[in-house]
DNA sequence: TGTACATCAGTGAACGCGCGTTCACTGATGTAC
DNA sequence: TGTACATCAGTGAACGCGCGTTCACTGATGTAC
């Protein structure tokens, strides 16, 4: 049974949302194509009509796994707030919701060139992100913003994803994140040494 | 066939050996038993002699990738050349050999708390390494030199992370590295304000 | 505007394949006497 | 020390299952006249 072209669209965009979030829950191998598509709503055997195959869905969920982040960055009020949010503890226990430069890292590496430059634009634009700001909020010069930019979105990526893969109850859960989030802001405020907790 | 109890340690070793490699390499969810037993050797059949579970495997091979990591840690000589080499660039394309926290972060995240325990471990392996050379070097205090080495230990492998997830010619391949070192270099030699390239 | 036909998104069965796991069997090693 | 038997690491076939992908079919939508 055909239906409308704008229905069309929007299942589309349905199952890539699904998959958005699906992925980054359970990485790419983690999660099938039945599935994605129940989730959405429909059955298996109409992927084909949108895409590709299975790498062609995970470079478009990864893509727009990043927009609906940058989105969310854009809205964000300064720096502080953006650091602090990124390393709160919510985020850690919501992986289907959150950056998947930290979810879906080790995945990408070994997945396409496609996927892999889907990846490297959405780290271009939290880079480019934190870079703004720094030389707005800062006055930093450009290379210097840019340098801390990059600094700070490894360190930020790696915190995420580090407290993520310690159990919920171990210690190194808290304290990366905490630990992290200390020592960007006395970054950003230019200060050269960590508070003392 | 039976074999010496030595020869079974010995075989035992070498699965966990490959496993180590292959985990990081593809994933735990990227490559089979079959695969692993006959890497090392043997045919899928005898794999439950030695381990309860796939899940049981991926946990040993995690915590051998580690303590790898850990040997070629305390061979390495000042803070400043492990920096050096846990950023290098063959690092980026030798999964197989290298600190398990950047290639299989995400996986273990999605992984029983047997592996995430294991991961803990290893991590706090990493930032207490860290911490000594701190202290050693730098003369910080334990809580100054704990709390940097965590901030370290999240750049470095976020840095190795995202390094390996964009295609090898994307400018950030090489940018993220070389950023992030002299980034590290710079605050373990105390300045407050990274180098201008 | 109305009609006839082509299009195509979604369905559900089916394909081949590889996965994790189990099992009966083999035969050299380990052990009890 | 020698003998008889139990043990068990490794083999390869087999299990059920889920995977990515294909396909014939349906029927409402889109389109040509």
């Amino acid at each position: 049974m055909r239906i409308t072209q704008q229905q069309t669209q929007e299942n589309r965009e349905r199952i890539v949302h699904v998959a958005a979030r699906l992925y980054r829950e359970h990485g790419f191998d983690g999660i099938g194509i039945a599935d994605v598509m129940k989730s959405a709503g429909f059955t298996h055997g109409g992927f084909y009509n949108h895409f590709a195959s299975k790498e062609a869905l995970a470079a478009e969920a990864t893509k727009l796994a990043f927009q609906e982040i940058a989105e969310t960055r854009a809205r964000s009020g300064d720096l502080a707030t953006f650091l602090a949010a990124y390393l709160s503890a919510t985020n850690r226990t919501r992986p289907g919701q959150i950056c998947p430069a930290a979810t879906l890292g080790g995945d990408a590496a070994r997945s396409s060139d496609d996927v892999k430059a889907v990846f490297a634009d959405g780290v271009q634009g939290m880079i480019s992100f934190i870079e703004d700001r720094l030389r707005k909020e800062c006055h930093l010069s450009k290379e210097e913003a840019h340098n801390r930019a990059v600094n700070l979105t490894a360190k930020l990526t790696g915190a995420l994803m580090l407290a993520r893969a310690v159990p919920d109850d171990h210690p190194l859960a808290r304290e990366i994140l905490k630990s992290c989030l200390d020592g960007c802001l006395a970054e950003i405020r230019g200060q050269s040494s960590l508070p003392q907790t």
